[in-house]
DNA sequence: CATGAATGAGGATTCATTCAT
DNA sequence: TATGAATGAATCCTCATTCAT
């Protein structure tokens, strides 16, 4: 008894259309990962709204749902996306090839360079931090991920301190905070700050030489 | 118009009252103030709940719309006040009359200390970026008390220059941004990196190990 | 990212296949309505989900819309069949050549046994009483279904008349209503009863009395 | 079909009234409930809409959740509620002037009437025997109500047996078990069994002889 | 000042159903 | 026949805010 033999709104007749209609998972998931990050470092978990990501997706609220099964399925697969990408710049830098004390120059400046370039994931990062990391410990990609980074500067200390331009007991993990503190800050405590001293902290001026600032500041830190 | 006679945290003397009635209007407003603090630096601003607020206060919602206006006017009283309260310990340390070198390592150090002791208004201040800082622009009271902090900061580099122990090119800003980001990221970052390197940021020995080093790498930036 | 390659049952019997595809209309279909059943029985028409159903299903979801048009379609092709199978029990039973007062004692013992072993069935029926029997009424073959359980009521009493042993007034119907009233309960009513009354109601003891009480009550009802 | 005669706590001095901003948290909370009953035992708890509930409400959707939290916490405050105003009816009759079988049949036409009488309770229980009983577990109230219809029978049994009228061996609550069962078949499976044998289970001619039936047969059980 | 009741506008999530391949 | 992707229309629930007393 077949009944309701047509869809509800769709003639077959239909011009060629504005074609909704990807079917391209992989591109449908990545449109919506891609303006849910930008939505979640904008406004925060509770901030951002499903309603809104979903808008500026090429589909609709209902594929977020499909796809990521809850707002904080969505701000999870966000986090670790995020998380995932950034392995590139750390591992492109070829430093070895570097005098010890120009390779963390050129890491520190990196560094700086790319989270300024990158706020969304800096702000993830703190929304997460705001949220207690509790989306963060399951993730399991990331564990191995800063490694790598771990690695890299523990190479460049080893270097330096055979050198004898480099403190030999400075511990890789602390020196990794310095400079992401240091990176960091420049970009998560930017708006407090330029208003505070009335200063623009995201003018060109302004960055270089804080920049400079924060090279020299971790160079002079592994000197002996 | 002296407002805010009283602390935020209860004291002792506060008479048995069980009684939900007041009727000292500084109290209620400071009572009010004191939760929301703990709240919004919980749950950041679109997360925290003004029902839950007002449960955890001594009085009712209504109360909080007196007072307040609205949920964005507790918050940004809340900013106000948290700024305030730091002017204190920035004021309280006898610096002058210590060698630059020491007093510079005091200042960081008390810093470290205190942003230490008071994660509510380091999570404050993430949320406050979180939203672009534009709640914070609209206090006309945080410039002047800022400016105590630098003013704090010259004068040792000053005395520092004097004496040939300090570079008499450092500018006071910039060292106080990589003390509050060395200080701040400590707190603010501490789920995360706990997380992904699998320590204990909250710990004695990591902090006092990480404060040491933070001293220690902004006596290191200064010298000549 | 592949989910849900395999069905979910799979015989141990079958060819090393990994395609889905039965190409066996009749056993697709029976699958379907057989999970469907047991769905529909545990969480009623409103509660069970399609999405459900098609997962514990050796096929799609789009078989479902495929083979009954709609959740509705589905459902009544569900209860349709339930009818369909009680028939067998209800013939299957030699009564004619039992003295007619164990003849009805056998009836209704096996109609006790029968109902508890088949709650889906009974559950079934309660689930369409909640939906005020709008599904069964269109059902064309219950009814001559039926009518075999009371014409074997029927020569029951009439024997039993006959031999004086039962009332020569008692309606049919009447008394297939009250045995059905009495071992549908018990499976009906199970939860509510056993929780108000802290007993088992599914218990072998339990059981074994109630149903002796009801097989007793219903031999004492005909008897002159 | 005058729906909501009476609301189930209105004073008589209601004015004519069509101001929605009642302020009367107890018939606020009785309206809902009462239209709840109705709609939960009409469509069963997945079936029922909030919404639907809400419109049939002097008040809103939003109040629904304000006095009962969520759609199951109103289901089962109705749950509840019916289960306690049964209470009513059994303690009311005055049976222990009446000789023992006479009371009985009384006790069983009462209930017989009295389920007739009231088909959303009836329902309601259905509904709740489809969802496991897993609702009314955690009521507390009706352990020590059933009691008393319990004692009730028990009485009528002791003195049945005293006077040598009634077996002395019935259980109280095998006994209120079939009562329950024959009664509450006529309504809950009213539909079915109306559609499959083509009567009118409703009809007053049809209720008065089941009525009759099931007295009888219950009298007839307990005599020696 | 104080309180519990009330509210509209949104916000997350679910569901039966259909389409492209 | 069969399947994963897609969808619109609900559906439940929450939130900041206001009103009557």
């Amino acid at each position: 008894m077949a009944r309701q033999t047509r869809a509800l709104t769709r003639d077959a007749a239909d011009p060629p259309a504005k074609t909704t209609r990807t079917n391209d998972p992989e591109a449908t998931r990545a449109n919506i990962l891609q303006v849910a990050m930008h939505e979640f470092a904008d406004k925060g978990l509770s901030g951002a709204r499903i309603d809104e990501i979903a808008e500026q997706t090429r589909t609709s609220k209902r594929m977020i749902y499909y796809y990521f099964g809850s707002k904080e399925g969505l701000y999870q697969a966000v986090l670790e996306e995020s998380y995932r990408s950034i392995r590139a710049i750390e591992t492109k830098l070829d430093l070895e090839h570097l005098p010890p004390l120009e390779a963390l120059r050129l890491l520190v400046a990196s560094t700086f360079d790319y989270q300024d370039a990158h706020h969304d994931f800096i702000r993830l990062v703190m929304v997460e931090n705001i949220h207690h990391g509790e989306h963060i410990g399951e993730l399991k990609s990331i564990g191995p991920l800063n490694a790598a980074v771990i690695e890299q500067i523990k190479g460049i200390l080893e270097r330096g301190a055979a050198e004898g331009v480099m403190r030999p007991d400075i511990d890789p993990i602390d020196l990794h905070m310095s400079i992401s503190a240091l990176c960091f800050f420049n970009v998560s405590n930017r708006h407090t700050f330029s208003r505070i001293f009335r200063l623009d902290m995201g003018s060109k001026a302004v960055l270089k030489a804080r920049r400079a600032s924060v090279v020299e500041m971790i160079a002079r830190s592994v000197q002996p």
